[in-house]
DNA sequence: TTCAGCCTTTCATACGTATGCAAAACAGGT
DNA sequence: ACCTGTTTTGCATACGTATGAAAGGCTGAA
């Protein structure tokens, strides 16, 4: 890293001016007379300069970096908010440093540790949480933080999440307006916010209709997991004709046990709802009946609440709720089955 | 982020010491007392201080980031290697700098230039190409390039890639063993190193059976290019009876289309075969016979190189090739047909 | 107790850059 | 030509930290 290092004093001796002049001539919203930068810029230009972003950050304070913080890339969603975000973000200037976290986030404290050594600019939780110690520190340091589809009860957190609970709600509405009456939810991780709000709409949906949950298992938002959460809950005779899954990700587990262990027909025995829309959810192997959540709008909410809070510093936190959009497809019923039918 | 910054200087200050003796306390290999030592740890827990990565850089030349380029996450192939190498990297004390990129590379030389000024450590680009120019820029740098799953005419880069050749000769060694005798090959972007040795592997493989490839088409690495290319080699009188699809992510398209649009039976009227073994291969709804490329040797290999680079410098570039393994699985027939079957 | 060798500590400086301030230069009007 | 106001430039310093060199302290052997 130390070979043929070129800095602002090597291209001041060759231009004829001073270092103050060729930072200033790097630096926006500075004066440089047309003469003295097109020295420069023939000075840089043939030594191939450029200026050193994290020398520059002992300076100015800002690194433009911002710490990325997520748990596992298997489901589809993430690698596609990851993406999104970064590109959003090179946009405005700012990169990713990314940090992989586990799913139940008992290590996000250590971590966000890690992540404040590089003097980030601000931070985004992916499915993560953190400790209300840790939110305190970083807000002490003025580092921004973003849930991204995750919410906690910390008044210094900003969060931007799709309405989790509205989805669930509408895919009981749905459920129901099929002519569903045996209702089951497989679980995600238990300690997600998302989680939690996707089963309460689910549950109020169907207790608005007079209807219990009849059955719940919990997949722990991994494949595997939903396969067998999936066995479980088609064990015995009887089971539900209808399951809402917490995640795309795991009904298609659901729906590959469903299919290609127990025999049943997708939707004509059992109907399968999931939650994101992501890729696979569209392709014909699953044509998955799902909630879509807005991932261009969550990523540019996101960016524009980090990139606030990094230039007016403080400011209140932003909780920002996005409405998904209920997907219809061929994994849920195309309409009631009447008494008869059955 | 200029808020409570808590400096070596403070905590010298509180701990009665020189910012010399803390900066040593925090720097393996260095000498400080057990009493000194036990001072600087007792100020810096109480003030929270740690050091700052990014000034020492300054110093040691050392930022340990590591710059990565990847072109789509789109194909579950990529969100996996990013998880691992950023874990991976991680536990040896480096960060990931994410950087994204199109597919044809076109924008890769710009975005290495904004890795570099973050002077970072070492750079991997994944499935993405780098001028020479750059190549130079970053060997003049002392910044070594590891190219993860793609190979470049270029002696200063070092490259990581499974035995792509090999892996496509294997598979046409299969289909004619399972009787093929008309096979189909769905390319992915044409100017991919990973495309063009396992298109060759393939044909020599047809060739060394006295076959010739019956039928080619682009996919582009892209789902929805490869249901259009799909299409189009199924769509006359006379088609494939085998496809190798250059990659599982498209092999998925191809089976989708296969299966929904043309109502073809896969593997009894058409064998698929693709090429990562990425998760969804393994799921009942595709159980897709692929060649598995060991991305934990992948990512091993890697941090090896560039480790081994960042602590020797200079050093000749490596190249390293591993093999993929057969997997099968339901997408190809389980045994050669005989002609009266047929 | 003294001496030599080794360990530990502090001082001064450097890393690459931005910026406040004072001085110099420039531009326009009288 | 002189004056005033504005722009431009260079000097000096700071950001947070690591490190070479010199000085001081410690330890064990004679």
């Amino acid at each position: 890293m130390a070979n043929d290092k070129v800095t602002s004093n090597d291209v001041a001796r060759l231009a004829g001016v001073s270092q103050s002049a060729v930072s200033r001539y790097f630096t926006p919203g500075t004066s440089v007379s047309k003469k003295t930068a097109e020295k420069i810029r023939a000075a840089a230009e043939e030594l191939g300069y450029r200026p050193n972003v994290l020398a520059r950050s002992l300076i100015t304070g800002r690194s433009r970096i911002i710490g990325l913080v997520v748990a596992y890339l298997e489901n589809y969603f993430y690698p596609e908010v990851v993406e999104r975000l970064s590109k959003a973000l090179q946009d405005q200037g700012y990169h990713v440093l990314v940090f992989i976290s586990s799913i139940a986030s008992e290590n996000v404290d250590q971590i966000t540790q890690e992540i404040l050594d590089y003097q980030v600019d601000g931070i985004v939780l992916a499915s993560a949480n953190m400790s209300s110690e840790l939110a305190a520190r970083c807000h002490a340091s003025g580092v921004p933080i973003v849930l991204f589809n995750r919410l906690q009860d910390d008044e210094r957190l900003s969060a931007v999440t799709s309405d989790n609970r509205a989805g669930g709600r509408q895919l009981a509405e749905l459920f129901v307006s099929l002519g569903h009456r045996r209702c089951g939810y497989i679980a995600g991780f238990e300690g997600a916010s998302t989680q939690r709000d996707r089963e309460r709409g689910f549950r109020e949906g169907l207790e608005a209709a007079g209807l219990p949950l009849s059955a719940r298992e919990v997949g722990n938002f991994r494949y595997e997991d939903a396969q067998a959460a999936a066995r479980r809950m088609f064990a015995g005779p009887e089971h539900p004709d209808a399951v809402f899954v917490c995640n795309d990700h795991m009904a298609f587990a659901v729906m590959d046990v469903l299919r290609f262990e127990l025999g049943l027909r997708i939707p004509d025995d059992v109907s399968v709802a999931g939650f994101d829309d992501v890729p696979p959810a569209r392709w014909p192997a699953y044509n998955l009946t799902t909630i879509r959540q807005n991932v261009d709008d969550m990523v540019a909410e996101t960016v524009a609440t980090l990139m606030h809070s990094i230039k007016e510093g403080e400011g209140a936190a932003r909780r920002i709720t996005l409405d998904g959009a209920l997907v219809l497809r061929g994994s849920t019923r195309a309409k009631a089955l009447t008494e008869e039918t059955r």
